[in-house]
Parts: structure tokens; C-alpha cells; sequence
RNA sequence: GCCCCGAUAGCCCAACUGGCAGAGGCAAACGGCUCAAACCCGUUCCAGUGUGGGUUCGAAUCCCACUCGGGGCACCA
């Protein structure tokens, strides 16, 4: 028999049907709005990472967006009043381009995509609260950017500088130290240069102690690797300043060093080529050495970071024709400037100890300076190691002081501690720490950002926009030249530009950066919790109640951007009083990728799967639940390695129990099969577990064992009548709505219920978890020689003597004498032989 | 170069963190249903846990050394 009207068949798995049945009931009933005021449940905050609106959702969204589902629905299920809120980043730089390209206009074209990807966000059926959405790029939102500017600023946490920063010769914009990644633009491969430019900055490293230390706290909660790569990147170090008087100046200078130990041992000191110090040492020498000077540092300049990273490089460099003093034996050190020394760490100077430093040595080298040893090295056979002067290769490692004076004979830790000590006594150094950390550029020479709400008045200089002028909106693009050409487009605005200066009401002009959208993300979390506020960026009082993030859900690729400037937020925001927490996100779960043999999806590798296509193909929930049973959350999903057809097919099982479940909605359950209950409990009271556990794919498997089992009730014993039939379905409807929601609902439904995502999570019958018999192993010399069903209370004599007394057991010993019997009660016996 | 993480069946992955290597799925083979195919249903096949040592009554699990793969940092003094 084939039916013509397929879409009438009720009686048959339809994905299509399914979805067309319920997202309208969905979009009416709104089942994820947050509690109201007086709701008593207690709160849990899930974070989904928002995206930028680039048209549809894709693959990586779908795996993102369906295991923050899975732990926003379970928390619901589990009765906490869950908050699951969505938005956009919205600023950046596609909306730009595709005005610049195809001559659209950023804000219709975000609008746009924002409303297509929240159209498939609702049919891929995310538990979102849709009262809460936000956009970043508009103005009441963007507003408060401006004012925690503001409040940032009155601190003096926002400041400007000039400063040599990472310049993208092809999108004609700054970029801060992370969009860098191995020399080259993060956005567009392009090799990234230097440019010295007057840039506003975030004070970013007044933190990165507390940034740091407070990883501890996180440990058990944050993916270990998250904590690795932010420690790596903040990068502290322990060490001394040691101040160096120079010859014919008056200012003596500091230098940074982790190796005080090694001060005798220093032949030579080095300066920063790109540093004012070593402009200003070569202004006073002689032409010769001006002009060879100001040659090399040229060459510097426009050296892009690529050059430099490439380790093989031989060492450069120009000596200044001056010299420093080494404070603690008076010896003459010449001073020369290379770009191996980088002016924005420690004090842009260093000491050169080349017999204890690879890069120091190199350079002696290459310069044909002084090597001399002050430590005794040792190998692990306790041979003296060769001559750094000879072999090339500087003893870095520990050692015995020598030639160092007085301290001759003290290990490292000693004279580190002897030296630091001598020098402050002296005024002439101390201990100090320092970051690899650098502060947070924050402007962008584009359109599409946030203003920055300052305006610069000739009479007043730098003055805030006061926060009842607020927000500056950003001009209309039409008419604006966005192509990037090294100055803000807002530039151009003239009109805009020109505004009364707010302290003196004379004639002033506004900045004309915008900033990066990295601002953006740091406190959107907080604005979620009071969408509608308007005299603040968000409630105090809100934040108490929901914040910090409980869960948060996201791609490693922000592990440390998007990560550490929230960090960093939420610590100014908790010194401004505002919030009393200091970390924004208890914690966090990093999801895979989605990859496609082996490698990422991209159009170039014509390898790309089309979310969409596989939605139509195998249905939402086949998708959804596909993303969470391919492996542990963190790792990679290779779509080749899956089988949606195969999640389909369970999920057309799963659902054809409930179609076939022939006993009431109030049937008893204990008149049931006992062995399926048992299933059914025990399923139920671990998937909770591994659900908390972010064991998803052993929660889906865990289902379809309960599935199975369910099945082969139906087809035996009593039947589809069968009450533990209907409660081993219902479980399987709420277990799986985590998952596959549009099955659940209709499988709940089918069941004679309403809305399976609040239907609770199954209580668990405890007395059903007791196992009336346990397997017990036994084992002679590791190897299982019988197996014996014994009551789980058994205890250990009498499961000893039943071990010893199993023919098998005796068979193995063979006669052999009986050295030791290790009892596990009551799974397992191993005997010892002697 | 330094620091993390991983390696179990043809493939994706489990194994109560030291106690029977297999829960689940994909693929394959065979059978049932069918005029036939697909769907569906059933059955079966498949590894001794990357390599080498060690600890232990007992190791996929702990320790050491390697190999391979993935990631982070890298002229940061």
C-alpha cells in the first residue's frame, strides 16, 4: 500500500512534519522566557558566545548552539529558572566591506543578516530567550561602550600615547598585539609592519597580576589549556632592575634582567634600535656613527614582525659609541643598539651576559665582544660544560658563581637574592616583575565601531563627552568614503566632526577612531540581564541575581582576546563597585570545530557542507543530535567520520515507542516490567551525570540503549501495554529533548502530554537501582578463570571462600599453593599462587 | 627551542579514574520483508589499547623514555 498524502501519514517518522507542527507552537508559547521578579527557582546563567551576523548559520554555530542547548535545557528540566540569552556582535568589519564592495549600507545589511540568522537560530529550535537580544551596533547598546569608556577613562585606565603599533598595510588599521598571529594580519594574511601613530589604549596590564593569580580559582572549572594559553600570554617574570650610570649623561638607566646572578658576567649592554634611548645616545656621537645609526634604524622600522620572527636570523646591530658602568665591579661596558632588544619590554635596555645568554652570545659574536663566564656548569655526569666562547653555545642553565667577587661559590638562588640585595642597599637596583602582556590598543581607524566619546579642544585638550551627551552616534554612511586609507573614515564627516567643546563650548572636533569590537564583547553578558535599561548599562541588582555566567559556551579561537578583556572588565567593573564578582564566567566549555576530511571547511577547498542542505536532508534534530553524539564536546567533529542518517534512524525509532506506548497516562509503572524499569532508572539517574559531566555522546548512547531495551519489550512479554513501556518512552521523550527537540515533543505529545521541555527531569526510584546479583570475576594470577552471581552485600570471607571453592578456580591452581587472595567485594577475586 | 593535550576494532567513540577491554553508532557480511530496490527488522564479523621499560596480585588507566598527531608561546632579557 502507498500513500499518496505521505504528509498525512501519522504513523510514520516525519522530520518535516515534526518541525512544521511545532516551531509555530513554540514561537506562541516562548518556552524559554527567564523567570519574572518573583520567580522562586533558583537561577542558572548559560552563555552562548554571540556571533557575528555573516548571513546564515553555519556548521560551527550548529555544533556551538546545540550543546549550549543541551545544558541550558537540561538546567531547565532539572527546575532552575535558566537564563539562555542570544545576540549579536554586530560591529566589524564584513558589514564594512560589503559596503565597500557591493555599495550596501552597513546597518540595512546587518539588519538583515541578524534577521535571517535569528529565523534559523528559532527553526534550529535554540532554547533562547528572545526578550533579551541585543545588537552591538546599535546605539543603545554601543551607548554604554561609550560610557564605560568614560568611566575607564576618569580612572586612567583609558589613555592615548604615541606608540610604534602593528599596522595592516591591507586593511589600513591598527591592530592590537592578539590580532597578530605569527607575524601576519589575523584577519587577512597580510605581513604586518609597524607604524608610529597616537592610538588610545585600555590599561590592561594594571591587571595582569590579578588576571594571572585568579586562573587559580578557575582550575577545576575552565579548560586546562584555556588557563595555559591565558598564562602563557600574560607571561610574568621575576627578576631585577640593576641601574646602569652612562657615560656622559646624567640619567644612569635601567635595565630588566632575570639573571642578576650573572651581573659580572656582563661584557656589553644592549638598547633598543626602535627606542628614544638609543636615538638620543646616537644624537650626541659622531656623524659617522649618527648616520650609520639612523641608516639601521630605518631599516628597523619598516621591518615587518615576519623578518623578525624568523630565528635563523644573524644578529644586527649598530655600536653608539658610549658606555655604561656596571654598577658592582665599575667595569666599562660599550653600548650598542639592535633590534633584538624590543623597546616595549622591561625598559627597552639590556645587559648582555653572552657566556649565559644564547642571544647575547650570538651577538658578541657576530660583533666579535668579550665573552666572559661567571658560572660553573655542570652536566648531569657533573663534567664541566665547554667554553660558551668556544663551543657557541651559552650556559643557561644553573651553576656556580665565578668570577663574581665575594659571591664566587654561591649557587643561583643564593646570588640571586645576595645580589638584589647588595644593589638596593647601593640604590642601585631591585627586584622587579614583568609581563609579556602588553596594554590593549583599542582604536580603529574604520567606520564601522563604536565612537570613541572624546572631543579635542584646542583651549581644553582631551575632554569627555559627558554622559547625557551620550551616545555619539556614528554619522550616516552614506556619502563617507569607508575604503581604508590610514585615517578614519569619520574624518570626513565634517559636520559631525565639528562640535563645541563641552568644557569651554568653543569650537573642538570629536575623535575620530572607533573601537575594536573586542570592547564590545566584554560586558555584553552583563547587558543581557537588563536589556531594556537606559540609565545604566545594566542593573546592579539584575547582576546580583543572575551573575557570573554559571556556564559558558564557546570555539577556543577567543581563548585569549575575547577571554581576557571580559576578565579584565569584569575586575575594573568590580573596583568601580558596580558588580561583586571578579570573575565574569564560572565556567567554561570549549567546543571542536567542524571539519571535513581533516581539514577546515572552506569554499577555496570546496569541501564546505551547507548547514542548510543537511537541515533539509536529515531535519534539525538529526543535525542537533549528530553535533552532540560524535565525541567529547572539545574535540574536532570530522563531518565524514558522522552519520546523520543514522542519528535520523534512531530518532525514528525512538519515536515509533511512543507511537506504539498502549497504556494510559496514569498507568502504574510498578505493575511493569521490572528488568526494563530497572534500565529505565538506572539510564535516567547516570545520563544526569554525564550530562553535568559533558558526556553527551554517552548520554545519546546511554538513550539508545534504553531505546533497544524498550523495543524488545514491546515485541515480547506484555506488550505495548506494558506501564514500564509508557515510563521507559516518557524518559526517552525528556532525555532526548535535550537533544532532539521536535521528536521529544511530538513523542511527549503522542504520550498525552504539553510542553516536554518543562516536563521535569524523571525521578529516580532508588530501590530500582539495586542490583539483586552482581557478576563477581574471579581471577587466578590476573586471568578470569570463573564467574560467580553473588548478592551485592556479600562480604568478604564468604566471597573468598565461594572463590576457593569454584571447580574452575581449583582446575587453574593446579594444586599450587595459595600465596595471597586480593577480595574486591563483591565484583571481584584475584588468587595468588605462590 | 619551551609548555599543554591526545593515540583503544576498517572508522567515530565507551570502559564506574587501578579490577571481565566494548556501552552506543557508522561501515561490512549474511538472513527476513519486497516482484525488485530503498526503508525497516534480525544475526554476525572485527582490537588486547602507538612503541619500549617500570610500579602492582592486577595497568587502556599510574611513573619514565620515545614515536606520531593537534594546539599554544617564541629574540620578552
Amino acid at each position: 500500500m502507498t500513500s499518496a498524502t505521505p504528509e498525512t501519514d501519522e504513523t510514520r517518522y516525519d522530520f518535516r512534519a515534526l518541525e512544521e507542527r511545532w516551531l509555530p507552537v513554540w514561537r506562541e508559547t516562548q518556552p524559554f522566557r527567564s523567570g519574572a521578579e518573583g520567580d522562586e527557582r533558583p537561577t542558572k546563567y548559560v552563555l552562548d558566545m554571540f556571533p557575528y551576523p555573516s548571513g546564515d548559520l553555519h556548521m560551527g554555530h550548529a555544533e556551538a548552539y546545540a550543546l549550549g542547548d543541551v545544558i541550558a535545557r537540561y538546567w531547565a528540566q532539572r527546575g532552575f529558572n535558566v537564563l539562555h540569552p542570544i545576540g549579536w556582535d554586530s560591529f566589524g568589519l564584513p558589514a564594512e566591506n560589503a559596503a565597500i564592495t557591493r555599495g550596501l549600507d552597513p546597518r540595512g545589511w546587518t539588519e538583515d543578516n541578524i534577521a535571517q540568522q535569528r529565523s534559523s537560530m528559532e527553526r534550529y529550535a535554540c532554547s533562547f530567550d528572545w526578550d533579551r537580544v541585543l545588537a552591538t551596533h546599535r546605539p543603545d547598546y554601543y551607548r554604554w561602550n561609550q560610557w564605560l569608556f568614560t568611566r575607564l577613562h576618569e580612572r586612567g585606565l583609558a589613555y592615548r600615547k604615541h606608540s610604534n603599533v602593528n599596522w595592516c598595510p591591507k586593511d589600513q588599521t591598527v591592530l592590537a598585539n592578539e590580532q597578530v598571529v605569527g607575524g601576519l594580519c589575523e584577519r587577512c594574511d597580510t605581513p604586518v609592519t609597524k607604524k608610529k601613530l597616537n592610538q588610545w589604549y585600555f590599561k590592561v596590564t594594571d591587571f595582569a597580576d590579578r588576571l594571572l593569580d585568579d586562573l587559580d580559582g578557575l582550575q577545576d572549572t575552565w579548560p586546562s589549556k584555556v588557563i595555559a594559553m591565558q598564562r602563557n600570554w600574560i607571561g610574568r617574570s621575576q627578576g631585577a632592575d640593576v641601574t646602569f650610570v652612562i657615560e656622559g649623561r646624567d640619567q644612569p638607566v635601567d635595565i630588566y634582567t632575570t639573571r642578576p646572578d650573572t651581573l659580572y658576567g656582563a661584557t656589553f649592554m644592549v638598547v633598543a634600535a626602535d627606542s628614544d634611548l638609543a636615538a638620543e645616545l646616537a644624537s650626541t656621537a659622531d656623524a659617522a656613527v649618527q648616520a650609520e645609526f639612523e641608516a639601521y634604524a630605518e631599516r628597523v622600522k619598516t621591518e615587518s614582525d615576519i623578518d623578525r620572527l624568523s630565528t635563523e636570523r644573524d644578529k644586527t646591530g649598530v655600536f653608539l659609541g658610549r658606555y655604561a658602568v656596571n654598577p658592582v665591579n665599575g667595569e666599562r661596558l660599550p653600548i650598542w643598539a639592535s633590534d633584538y632588544v624590543l623597546a616595549d619590554y622591561g625598559h627597552g635596555a639590556i645587559m648582555a651576559v653572552p657566556a649565559h645568554d644564547q642571544r647575547d652570545l650570538d651577538f658578541a659574536r657576530a660583533m666579535d665582544l668579550p665573552v666572559r663566564a661567571v658560572l660553573d656548569c655542570r652536566d648531569e655526569h657533573g663534567d664541566r660544560l665547554p667554553e660558551p666562547a668556544e663551543s657557541g653555545i651559552a650556559t643557561t642553565g644553573d651553576g656556580t658563581l665565578i668570577n663574581s667577587g665575594d659571591l664566587d661559590g654561591l649557587d643561583k638562588t643564593a646570588a640571586i637574592a645576595a645580589i638584589v640585595a647588595r644593589l638596593e642597599a647601593d640604590g642601585v637596583g631591585r627586584a622587579s616583575t614583568n609581563y609579556r602582556l602588553r596594554d590593549w590598543l583599542i582604536s580603529r581607524q574604520r567606520y564601522w565601531g563604536t565612537p570613541i566619546p572624546i572631543v579635542h579642544c584646542d583651549a581644553c585638550g582631551e575632554v569627555r563627552v559627558p554622559d547625557d551627551q551620550l551616545p555619539v552616534e556614528l554619522p550616516a554612511a552614506e556619502g563617507l568614503d569607508l575604503k581604508p586609507k590610514g585615517q578614519s573614515p569619520l574624518a570626513a564627516a565634517t559636520d559631525w566632526v565639528t562640535t563645541t567643546c563641552p568644557s569651554c563650548g568653543g569650537t573642538a572636533t570629536r575623535d575620530t577612531d572607533t573601537m575594536d569590537t573586542f570592547v564590545d564583547s566584554s560586558w555584553y553578558f552583563l547587558r543581557y540581564l537588563s536589556p531594556g535599561k537606559t540609565d545604566g548599562p545594566f542593573d546592579p541588582a539584575d547582576a546580583k541575581r543572575w551573575a557570573p555566567v554559571d556556564q559558558y559556551v564557546g570555539g577556543v579561537t577567543h581563548a585569549i582576546l575575547h577571554l581576557l578583556y571580559a576578565r579584565f572588565f569584569t575586575k575594573a567593573l568590580h573596583d568601580m563597585g558596580m558588580i561583586d564578582f571578579e570573575e565574569p564566567f564560572s565556567a567554561l566549555l570549549n567546543q571542536g570545530m567542524v571539519q571535513m576530511d581533516g581539514s577546515a571547511m572552506s569554499k577555496s577547498r570546496g569541501n564546505l557542507v551547507r548547514l542548510s542542505e543537511q537541515l533539509d536532508e536529515f531535519g534539525v534534530d538529526a543535525i542537533r543530535l549528530t553535533m552532540a553524539f560524535a565525541g567529547p564536546p572539545e574535540d574536532d567533529i570530522d563531518w565524514a567520520d558522522v552519520s546523520p542518517a543514522g542519528s535520523a534512524k534512531f530518532l525514528a525509532r525512538a519515536w515509533r515507542l511512543a507511537r506504539d506506548v498502549a497504556s494510559a497516562p496514569d498507568s502504574d509503572p510498578a505493575a511493569g516490567d521490572a528488568a526494563l524499569r530497572a534500565v529505565t532508572h538506572r539510564t535516567v539517574a547516570d545520563c544526569a551525570g554525564l550530562v553535568e559531566g559533558f558526556r553527551f555522546n554517552v548520554v545519546v548512547a546511554r538513550v539508545m540503549e534504553l531505546v533497544n531495551a524498550t523495543r524488545k519489550v514491546i515485541d515480547s512479554g506484555a506488550g505495548p501495554a506494558d506501564p514500564a513501556v509508557r515510563e521507559a518512552a516518557e524518559a526517552v521523550a525528556i532525555v532526548l529533548s535535550l537533544f532532539s527537540p521536535y521528536c521529544a515533543e511530538d513523542m511527549w505529545s503522542m504520550l498525552g502530554h504539553e510542553n516536554v521541555a518543562h516536563a521535569g527531569w524523571p525521578a529516580v526510584d532508588e530501590s530500582l537501582l539495586v542490583e539483586e546479583t552482581v557478576t563477581c570475576v574471579v581471577q587466578v594470577k590476573g586471568k578470569v578463570r570463573d564467574r560467580l552471581e553473588v548478592p551485592p552485600g556479600i562480604g568478604e570471607d564468604e566471597l573468598r571462600e565461594a572463590a576457593l571453592g569454584s571447580a574452575a578456580v581449583q582446575r587453574a591452581l593446579d594444586g599450587a599453593a595459595i600465596r595471597t587472595v586480593i577480595v574486591r567485594a563483591p565484583k571481584l577475586v584475584n588468587i595468588v599462587p605462590a
